[in-house]
DNA sequence: GATTAGCAATCAAAAAAGAAGAGTGCTATT
DNA sequence: AATAGCACTCTTCTTTTTTGATTGCTAATC
């Protein structure tokens, strides 16, 4: 159990290496709590012994280890009230009525990274919960039709087919079989039903059936995948910890893999009353050197997660209460 | 005007920096050309005096000035046959008919910026010369409707509109009114018949009539943009000419940028018989450390612009062949 | 007259050495 | 328990030295 005043040292260190990126002396501190350094001193070695503070050498000053940025953001960080000047920014996103929802959040996502200068993620089952509505059959030449997938939420999709595989009234007798037996099932469980209810029959009357099938297939598999956005990557230049260009380049290279970014959205904890989470160094699985912080939306279109990635000296109290106010705006 | 050894000492200066990246000595050329190193010690002083070779310092090798690469490439560079094994990894992309037009092309510039370890870009005119061709209606709940749009080559676009503002039979006759009045116009076109044919008659009739105005605007004007696609941009880091942070940040954002990459398309020069241009250096707008090599691509359904971007010492005649290649394949 | 051998001169890059400064840990004192 | 004082450590910056690659020039050779 840390002392009032080790809590007031360790919170102040926090604070002053977020601003500075620079290790902190004793000096510093000493400064705005009434005591001299060497007492500073004695309290920093303590809080190193009990690991929430590492050095860089000997004779440097302190820095906060993992398990101390996850004691701040446990225990110390204050939740003020969100800077003025962001939320301006973000309301004229929320305020304009003419934006679809999945524009919303990418561009206020992308106000956040802006500002901020960290990195946006938004990870969103495009067709969560979603359901068929509709397929329709537009032919646009002799030779090609567009088939148009339609969900209840508004969601579309869209396919190219040409007639020299396949002729158009197949097509047709196909899209009436879907439409009559599978509107109404979730995108997700589609292409079983697609498989065993239709394929049967289709295989029996439509002479190109396997090329169709997979048409169709391919649509739906489409989409109930997961969207990836990430929205102000170059930012991760900025930041003074990424000064390298190796570590630049395996972040760049993580940003980009599906699998990885996919991953943010695993580790989802429960015990956090706000519903967002933070993943210090290696908390995460993107990096040891960045934090991630995030949070999950639901609305009654879509269902998704977004994250904040920047360095572990990271404003952590700031981007919280970004994602916080961002989550309450989408909801609504 | 060059002589024969001039020329012949100029190209494997380049050839030996393209494979070597390190300034290319005397002794290097000698070994392959049979004289001594002094003589072409002489030579290589005067290819520097005209202009076409560099030395980093005093007593370094030569390094190919811009003009030595634009001499090499117009006059000395051999255009052997591509590859065995880079046509193979292409050509499970050409062969593979199920393949959409824009997702070949796609992935064989993905390929190629795989295989190379350069950065693909695409430029592609999503509707060029598309035409309208129908509208359709989608209801999906009582407070929203999905508007479809369908063009003659297969293109699809569609928007969301919310009941709250307009009634679901205002947008079915605006619709109608559309489909009878303007399809068959070009897309680039509709928005200026929208404004002079549609607006003035749905005015009268419609309350709502500027927000429906408005959205379809928004829809043909989104269907008009060009289509900007960047491919192994992480390859930047691969090259020892961008080893610094600096440097890849500068070209980073250069290359997310819209304007800089739609530039690209810009400077069409005629005079090439293969048709593939090859920016070095300043002649870009890209970056002078960057050499840019674009051709561009036609077919029925599109219009638009592949290049590839990499360092000044750029394996020159490969990329040439890829490109064209490439070209031939999806003109096909 | 072109080519070559030989050699001093040049400069980058790497390694070593030195100087300055920031900040600590420890000890003795308040 | 808190503090003043000071030697010690280690980084960073600057300077010097060394090494090695490669040139340009001169004089000899083909």
């Amino acid at each position: 159990m840390l002392s009032k005043r080790q809590k007031e040292i360790l919170k102040l260190i926090v604070i002053s290496y977020i601003k500075l990126a620079h290790p902190v002396p004793s000096s510093l501190i000493c400064d705005k709590l009434k005591c001299s350094s060497a007492t500073i001193r004695n309290e920093m070695m303590t809080l190193e012994e009990l690991g929430y503070l590492e050095k860089t050498h000997t004779s440097s000053g302190r820095v906060p280890s993992e398990m101390g940025y996850r004691y701040y953001v446990d225990n110390l960080m204050e939740l003020k009230e969100l800077n003025g000047e962001d939320v301006f920014k973000l309301q004229t996103i929320f305020d304009n009525q003419q934006l679809e929802l999945s524009d919303v959040i990418t561009k206020s996502l992308q106000i956040v990274a802006d500002i901020t200068s960290y990195t946006s993620v938004i990870l969103d089952e495009k067709s969560h919960d979603n359901k068929l509505k509709e397929i329709s059959v537009v032919p646009i030449s002799n030779t090609e039709v567009v088939v148009l997938v339609v969900t209840d939420k508004g969601f579309v999709e869209h396919k190219d087919l040409r007639l020299t595989d396949v002729s158009l009234d197949d097509i047709k007798n196909t899209v009436k079989l879907i439409n009559d037996l599978i509107v109404g099932t979730p995108i997700d469980e589609i292409n079983s039903k697609l498989e065993f209810e239709i394929k049967p029959i289709i295989g029996k009357y439509v002479k190109q059936h396997e090329m169709l099938y997979n048409a169709f297939y391919d649509v739906f598999q489409d989409m109930s995948t997961r969207n990836i956005n990430v929205v102000g990557k170059n930012n991760i230049f900025k930041h003074k910890e990424f000064n390298e260009i190796g570590k630049v380049q395996d972040i760049f290279e993580k940003l980009d893999d599906e699998k990885t970014m996919l991953s943010i959205n695993e580790n989802n904890d429960q015990n956090n009353q706000s519903d967002i989470s933070v993943y210090i160094g290696k908390e995460n699985n993107l990096d040891d050197d960045v934090t991630v912080i995030k949070t999950n939306y639901k609305t009654d279109k879509d269902n998704g997660t977004i994250a904040i990635i920047g360095p572990k000296r990271m404003e952590y109290s700031r981007v919280v209460n970004l994602l916080d106010y961002i989550k309450k705006q989408i909801e609504r």
